[in-house]
DNA sequence: GGGTGTTGGTTGTCGATACAAGTAATCGCG
DNA sequence: CGCGATTACTTGTATCGACAACCAACACCC
């Protein structure tokens, strides 16, 4: 019984403990502070940004999903809970009478300019503060080249940067695009 | 109404959208070849790993719980079905009847065994083998400052190599320990 | 214009986790 | 000792996401 197995070499084995201790804690620290501030998941949070940022504030279902790399059922349900809290509307396309748009209201617009400040602070204290500028930059070559093999569609590079909670989601710009 | 907040600059907000769609796309791959070829998830996986490490192949919950980064109830409930499952047993701590052993059985070292290889070859394929040798020191200085910040204990830093499937996990010495 | 297949989305069910509450054993300390 | 506080864990409840099944609309093709 022969192992061809490559096993992990002990750099390669620290890396990985440590690559997935990350990817376990930082999605709850996300919505730990969401929650508790907002009363937002982080990908409400998330999916709310991603209308915000799109032509009059309106997306298609599927074009949401993904841009938060999310499964088309689990938006469905969000969205149903989302509109049900008066943050989203929904309404048939009229180009594609199968396809659902998405529209955020004023009162979803209101909740994520207030919970921005919130989050970026949190991005900051939990990641990027931790981070050297040129730790940022391999960081984006690595998560890039790492994306590269787990989303082989590629649909996350393709999107342009849906955090950008600079400018974009700091009032006016937000709304000037849609009045 | 100043807004004092320091929004994220472009190489900022693209990084963190790298890492973040990494966090939430990894668990899921690693879940799902292990679901599929084993029938773990890779929580599941990871318990059983550290069980099996541990001197006696025997530990305890609360260590146990932070050596996979898990809430305690968690562990709890993943512990009950595992049990049922054969996989482990349990039996109250000789020395502080308040704590619980968990041991892994002769039949979850065989599944475990079974599975790593398997795993490991999702491992490289999804990420090891994206990276080059510079690129993984980084991302372990990366991950370690993060780390750092999104668990201020410490308990991972502070743990060894719990993934380290190289010849621990080959069969004979991890059943040396024991015996 | 009527199959056939595909796309876009919703719904139902089930498993899994978080959170809160509860229980039992141990520790601290006067 | 003995009583409160802490530790270690379990259980119950509610919520969330995955998966599968489903339905409606479009696309094509002859």
């Amino acid at each position: 019984m022969t192992d061809d197995t490559r096993w992990l070499a002990p750099e390669e084995s620290a890396a990985w403990v440590r690559l997935v201790a990350m990817a376990e804690l930082l999605p709850g620290a996300l919505d730990a502070q969401l929650l508790r501030d907002a009363g937002l998941t982080h990908f409400e949070y998330a999916a709310l940004m991603a209308i915000a940022e799109a032509p009059a504030r309106t997306i298609r279902m599927t074009e949401l999903a993904s841009r938060t790399n999310a499964t088309l059922p689990r938006l469905s349900h969000v969205a149903r809970r989302l509109e049900e809290r008066g943050l989203i509307t929904r309404f048939p396309c009229p180009e594609d009478r199968r396809a659902t748009n998405a529209r955020i209201t004023e009162a979803g617009l209101d909740l994520i300019s207030r919970a921005a400040p919130g989050h970026v602070e949190t991005v900051r204290a939990n990641v990027l503060d931790a981070l050297t500028p040129t730790q940022l930059e391999q960081l984006y070559e690595i998560a890039g080249a790492v994306l590269t093999r787990l989303d082989p569609d590629e649909r996350l590079t393709a999107t342009s940067c849906q955090f950008s909670e600079g400018p974009v989601v700091g009032g006016e710009r937000l709304r000037s695009s849609a009045r």
